[in-house]
DNA sequence: TTAGGGTTAG
C-alpha cells in the first residue's frame, strides 16, 4: 500500500518516466534477475548495468514485488561494483531503500544505510536535502519519526552535533514524538567529546520540548558539569530537576559526592550526605567507597574503617571496587597487615580480585621495600588468569627504581616492552627519577628528550624532573627557561615543580629569587609545604643567615606543619656552623623524642651538591 | 541508560 503511494509520488515529481517505457522494462528485468538468481547475475546482463540510472535504481527499489532483502543487497552490489556501474545511488535511492527496510522492520539495516548517507557527504550536504526528500514524497508519519530518530543517533553516533540539532528541531517543530533515549545517546555523546555548555543546553531544549526527563540523562548532565568542575551549577540543576519531579537517584548523589571529594569540600560532602538521607536514596558501595576515598586522602584510616564496619551493620553489599580503596588506602600508609587481611577477607567473600587491587597490593609492597613478595603477586595474578598490564608494569619498575636497583628496573621494562607495550609517560619519568636518584643525570635527561622525541608530550613530572635535575648541576639559566616552558605549554607548576626551583635557587644564595617564587607559588592558591620552608632554609644556612632561617624554622612550627628528619638536619647542622651548639643540641633532642632517627646519609647529601 | 578502585617527581 504505502509502496503504490510512494511510487506515485516518485512518478509524479518525475514525469519523465511516463513516456520512458524501457526504463521501466530494465528497471523489471533487474528484479526479475534479483529475485530469481541474485545480484551477481546482473553481470552476465551487461547491457543493463550500462543503461542504469537513478530513475531505473529507484525504480528497481520501489517494485512491491522485490522484497526488501533483495533491494538491499541490490545496492550493495551496487555499491561495492563502483567500476562495472557508472551509476552511483543517490539520496532518494536510499531514502527509498530505508522506507523498504522500515516496511520490512529491518531497524539495524536502516540504521547501517543511514550511516553510510551521514558519512558521504557528497549524498547529504545538510539535513535540509532530506527535509525536502520528506517534503516531496515521503509523508507517513510513523515513516518519518523512526527515520529522524535514527537519523538523530547516528548523527550523534559520528559526533555531527549541529546537524544532530538540526534533527531534533525538525522533529518538535512537527510535532513528531522525540525518543527520549535517543537523547540520551546524543548527551552521551556530548559528554563523550566533553561538550559542557552543548550539554547543557541540549537538556534545556529537552524539558522545552517537553522530552521525557528522567533521572539517566539528568545525571548525565550533572557528570557532564561536575567534571568540568562546575559542581555547584550540577547540584543546582540536579535541585531544580527534583523540584519538576525528576528524583535524583544514588548515582546522581555519588557523582556529585565525588566532585566534591575530589575538591576536598567535606561540608558539601555532608550536605549532600543530608540531602540523600531526606530524600530517602539509600546509600550503597560506590557511596562508601567515595566516602573511604575521602577519609583516606585525609590520612583518617580509623575514619574510613569506621564506615567500612557501619556498611556492614547497615547490610549494604560490599563489592571489589570498595575492598580494591581499603586495601589501597592501607598500602599507601604502609600499613601491609590489614591490606593483606583485607585481601583475604574479600576472597572468603566470594569476590575476586581483579589488576587494579593487585595493582593496590603489589604497589604497597614495593613501597615497602619487598621487590620478592612483589614479584610473587605478580605470578599469583597470572595463576589467577589475570594479565600483567602496564600499570602493573609501571609499579614494578617504580618499586626497583626506588631502591636504586635500575638493572632490575630496566630489566622489568625490557619484559614489559616483550609484551608488546610501549613505555608510557609513567615508565618515561619513573626511570628518568630512578637514574637521578643514582645521580645519573645525563642517562636521566637522555631518557626523558627520548620520550620527547617519541611524540609523548612531557608533564608536570617530566617538567619538574628536568628542572631538579638542571637545578642540581647548577644550571639555573636552563632550569628556569624550563620552568616558563611549561607554563606555556599549559603544564600548570605544582608544588614539587616550585619547590625544586626554589631549591636550585637556595642553593646559589639567590633567595630573593626563591622567597619571590614562594608569593607567586601561594598566589596561585598552593600552600607551601615542609619541602618548602627546608628549601629556604637551607638556602639561608648555607650562605650563615642563621636567624633567617630560624624565623623560617618558627613559621613551620606555627604553621603546624610536620617537621622530618631533613628539615631538622637543615636547621641542626646551620645552627652547629653558626657556633650555636646548645640550640642545635636541643633540637638534635627534639628530633629524637619525634622519633625520627639521624641519618648521616642526609647530612651528606645535604652538603653534597654545595 | 547515569556513579566509585591500582602506577610517576622534591
Amino acid at each position: 500500500m504505502a509502496n503504490q503511494k510512494l511510487l506515485q509520488a516518485f512518478k509524479a515529481s518525475n514525469p519523465t518516466i511516463l513516456t520512458s517505457i524501457s526504463s521501466q522494462e530494465i528497471a523489471a528485468r533487474i528484479a526479475k534477475i534479483l529475485i530469481k538468481s541474485g545480484p551477481e547475475h546482473l553481470e552476465t546482463a551487461p547491457p543493463l548495468l550500462s543503461n542504469l540510472d537513478s530513475h531505473i535504481t529507484n525504480l528497481v527499489l520501489l517494485n512491491p514485488s522485490l522484497p526488501p532483502r533483495c533491494c538491499l543487497t541490490f545496492f550493495n552490489f551496487l555499491k561495492r561494483n563502483q567500476s562495472l556501474v557508472c551509476h552511483k545511488p543517490d539520496l532518494r535511492a536510499h531514502v527509498i531503500l530505508i522506507s523498504r527496510l522500515f516496511q520490512a522492520k529491518k531497524f539495524a539495516a536502516m540504521k547501517n544505510v543511514l550511516t553510510w548517507i551521514v558519512m558521504d557527504n557528497n549524498l547529504l550536504s545538510s539535513f535540509a536535502d532530506m527535509v525536502y526528500l520528506i517534503d516531496n514524497g515521503f509523508h507517513e508519519p510513523k515513516f518519518v519519526e523512526t527515520m529522524c530518530d535514527m537519523l538523530f543517533r547516528v548523527y550523534a553516533d559520528n559526533n555531527k552535533f549541529e546537524e544532530g540539532l538540526q534533527v531534533f528541531d525538525y522533529m518538535g517543530n512537527n510535532e513528531l514524538m522525540i525518543d527520549h533515549r535517543s537523547c540520551i545517546v546524543y548527551l552521551l555523546a556530548l559528554q563523550r567529546c566533553n561538550k559542557v555548555l552543548m550539554c547543557l543546553d541540549f537538556f534545556r531544549k529537552m524539558v522545552k520540548n517537553k522530552v521525557d526527563i528522567t533521572v539517566y540523562s539528568m545525571t548525565i548532565v550533572v557528570n557532564v558539569l561536575c567534571k568540568k568542575g562546575m559542581v555547584d551549577r550540577a547540584k543546582d540543576l540536579m535541585i531544580e530537576m527534583s523540584g519538576k519531579g525528576i528524583k535524583p537517584n544514588v548515582v546522581t548523589y555519588n557523582t556529585l559526592i565525588n566532585s566534591y571529594i575530589k575538591k576536598m569540600d567535606v561540608e558539601r560532602v555532608d550536605e549532600m550526605l543530608r540531602l540523600m538521607e531526606m530524600d530517602k536514596v539509600v546509600c550503597n558501595a560506590a557511596t562508601y567507597t567515595l566516602l573511604i576515598d575521602l577519609y583516606g586522602s585525609f590520612g583518617k584510616i580509623d575514619d574510613a574503617e569506621k564506615v567500612f564496619v557501619e556498611m556492614h551493620e547497615k547490610g549494604i553489599g560490599v563489592d571489589i571496587h570498595l575492598y580494591t580503596s581499603m586495601i589501597s588506602w592501607h598500602c599507601k600508609l604502609g600499613n601491609m597487615k590489614r591490606a593483606f587481611v583485607l585481601f583475604d577477607e574479600l576472597t572468603e567473600k566470594g569476590l575476586h580480585a581483579n589488576a587494579h587491587t593487585y595493582g593496590a597490593l603489589i604497589d604497597g609492597v614495593c613501597k615497602s621495600g619487598k621487590m620478592d613478595a612483589a614479584e610473587i603477586l605478580v605470578n599469583e595474578m597470572q595463576c589467577q588468569g589475570l594479565d600483567v598490564n602496564q600499570v602493573i608494569f609501571n609499579t614494578l619498575i617504580n618499586g626497583y627504581c626506588k631502591k636504586g636497583m635500575i638493572d632490575e628496573a630496566l630489566g622489568v621494562q625490557d619484559v614489559m616492552e616483550k609484551k608488546g607495550f610501549e613505555n608510557d609517560i609513567f615508565t618515561y619519568n619513573t626511570i628518568a627519577n630512578g637514574l637521578c636518584k643514582l645521580d645519573r643525570l645525563e642517562d636521566a635527561k637522555r631518557w626523558l628528550f627520548t620520550m620527547i622525541d617519541k611524540g609523548i608530550n612531557p608533564n608536570a613530572v617530566s617538567f619538574t624532573t628536568l628542572i631538579d635535575i638542571y637545578c642540581k648541576e647548577g644550571n639555573l639559566v636552563e632550569a628556569e627557561r624550563l620552568f616558563q616552558g611549561m607554563k606555556k605549554k599549559g603544564e600548570k607548576p605544582n608544588i614539587v615543580s616550585y619547590n625544586a626551583l626554589m631549591d636550585g635557587y637556595g642553593k646559589k644564595g639567590k633567595l630573593k629569587e626563591a622567597y619571590q617564587l614562594k608569593d607567586e607559588m601561594e598566589a596561585m592558591g598552593i600552600i607551601s609545604d615542609i619541602y618548602t620552608y627546608t628549601s629556604l632554609m637551607h638556602g639561608e644556612c648555607i650562605f650563615g643567615k642563621i636567624e633567617k632561617a630560624l624565623n623560617l624554622f618558627n613559621e613551620v612550627r606555627q604553621k603546624g606543619l610536620v617537621i622530618n628528619v631533613v628539615a631538622y638536619t637543615v636547621i641542626i647542622s646551620g645552627l652547629s656552623r653558626a657556633g650555636r651548639s646548645d640550640e642545635a643540641f636541643r633540637l638534635y633532642d627534639e628530633m629524637k623524642e619525634a622519633g625520627l632517627v639521624p641519618d648521616d646519609r642526609v647530612y651528606t647529601s645535604l652538603v653534597a651538591n654545595l
